[in-house]
DNA sequence: TATGAATGAGGATTCATTCAT
DNA sequence: CATGAATGAATCCTCATTCAT
């Protein structure tokens, strides 16, 4: 026997293929989104830095939004994963979450101008809204879980909410200050984000 | 009698009247961001809603950007008189302050959304920049009085940039949270607003 | 008698005003017109630079073209009131005539520009068209004198007319050479009139 | 047999047939300059002529003056050629290059306005200028070597430049005369270039 | 399924000209 | 007469999306 691999079917191999493409694609978006507003970014652009045709893109896509939802999941998966994992250490705080989302978003712009986006009237198919609203809620549930862990008992979900825009407030707010420095600016919201993590940390007692 | 009348100066009422319909210019932006995402209004639907020709647009504004830079300047002074006057209360504080900010905040969500548009990264002449910086401080001039006021002595300025951020931060997240009624939408922003008035109130105990 | 002084009538004042302005807006747009291509200079500009109102312009010209003209016949008077003083000195030859003509348009590049353009079909009342080859034939008659002087006898008007066009071919050609300097292209033009005149004189021998 | 006719790869024909198309813009605009001052042609009007979009142009030309640049140039090609077969000919002479350049100029109006336009500050991407610049001395080579061929020994590339000029200046001078026959210009430009041929061939005696 | 040329509505902006004051 | 704000048609160009190959 010339071939004793044991082969995947050749279907199981297309789907790779596919979900290769398809990743590529989105990685190629993120970048993108990482260099230069969202917005201004232009299917060509994608296209052309993910080495696959405009044509291509919209095999897998119904549209940019689409596209742009999905990049906007990616993201969320990883700061979900972070804070699974950062959850999961002895050292874990309220404090260290602020830090670690903030740090997140300073890595990921394109992240809260998307969720800003999406928030502010976006369009969206239902079945994008409704992936957006499960999304949101798994990143709620997380951030609640800490605020529970850090000593809240009575309206957890609320100061959650409370937190959630805080923090996100101060990267809309000083993301991009005029005239400052990328290293000034993390420096800035990071000592934001402190100040954040503390009054939400001291509130239990 | 002939004529006692005083009579104003004819260059007088001209400069009313352009004065006149550079507001109407004005408001008739303002009523458009109100209605949708204020990237998408064009100039040929402004000018329609203002009664006003194109090229009339482009006699008071040098172009569409220093046109969405006065407008947003424009409700600044608006929350900047709000501020005022509500500081001047006897039963000013804080949480108050963060009530008048949210409220603001939602029945003004153009403002808001240049506000992030400007902040991250809107090309803007340096003249317009400077404009916005000026407006920037004042505002936080007052909060950080307000700040100062509720009894915080230390980091002052870096603590009502924290408060600031927070209070956007609400909007951004949840101004148009998919399938939510405005009414309920501004019931929860002021709530979580409450929430973090309180924050910071408390904190100087 | 309270004045002695005798009064020019009102009437002959307002007259020279009037020309006075005329003259105002004429070499304001001369001197806008030596700065770069004529046909990219607006009215605003004129009326800027003339320290005088969009709507006096209007006043005094028809339209632009009308205005574009007039600069172009007072451009011709220039070199035409050159030629007669240059034909009257002693050394005047075919050769000066040719440097003295390339010369001028050296200094009033929109001379030529609007030379090409009016020829070029650009449109013209046909009062404008009237006066236009009115000056041309002016033009050509004083050429026309200075070859014949230089000894041509037969098809005197064709030679002026073959003349004239090498002359203006030369400013056409290498009036504005990428990437030569002013002076550079000065001399080359004038090296190349001098070729031309030297063909045109040793041409009766 | 089942196919032994070479088959094209598709790529090649795909190639032709972007190439066609080019082609098709290209001979629409050159056919509208025909008819009036290039500069006024519309990109509307050009792609109604080709049959094709707007935005097909700007696939195939990254902006209008880029396709004004590939009319000139493709007009130059036609004129290089024609003077390379004029100039393989037994009777070929300096008067008749002369003759066959007017007649040239002629047919193909746009191409000097063209050339006035690119000379007299026409923006033009660094690559064009170079294209232009590349076109002009092929061109200039021709001519110089005619006139060499015709005698003259010596500044043989400064007389080139004159009598490029001068048969140039004809066109910009006559072509279009106000009032004048398509056919009596001709003539009259012919006869002018003849003049122009003879001085430049005497010269050499 | 991948391709990428074609599409054309729609964007901001310009500017000669008018006309009420 | 002088003024200059108002006008709006017309400009070039962009870009998400489609669809024949």
């Amino acid at each position: 026997m010339t071939d004793q691999v044991p082969e995947k079917p050749l279907i199981v191999l297309k789907q790779q293929e596919k979900d290769a493409r398809r990743q590529l694609i989105l990685n190629a978006a993120r970048h993108l989104f990482a260099e230069k507003d969202f917005r201004s970014v232009t299917v060509r652009e994608i296209a052309k830095a993910a080495g696959v045709s405009i044509g291509t893109i919209y095999n897998y896509y119904e549209n940019l939004t689409e596209l742009f939802l999905d990049v906007f999941l990616k993201s969320a998966e990883d700061i979900l994963a972070r804070i699974d994992n950062e959850q999961a250490s002895p050292h874990a705080s309220l404090s260290r979450l602020c830090s670690l989302y903030i740090d997140f978003l300073n890595e990921n712009m394109a992240f809260y101008q998307m969720m800003g986006h999406f928030m502010l009237g976006g369009e969206l198919s239902s079945e994008g809204t409704e992936k957006l609203n499960r999304m949101m809620r798994a990143l709620m549930d997380r951030l609640e879980a800490a605020v529970v862990a850090s000593g809240t008992e009575k309206d957890s979900r609320l100061i959650c909410h409370a937190l959630f825009s805080a923090l996100n407030g101060i990267m809309i707010t000083y993301a991009r200050y005029p005239g400052r420095e990328a290293t000034e600016i993390s420096r800035h919201t990071r000592r934001l984000a402190a100040i954040i993590g503390d009054l939400f940390e001291k509130r239990v007692r």
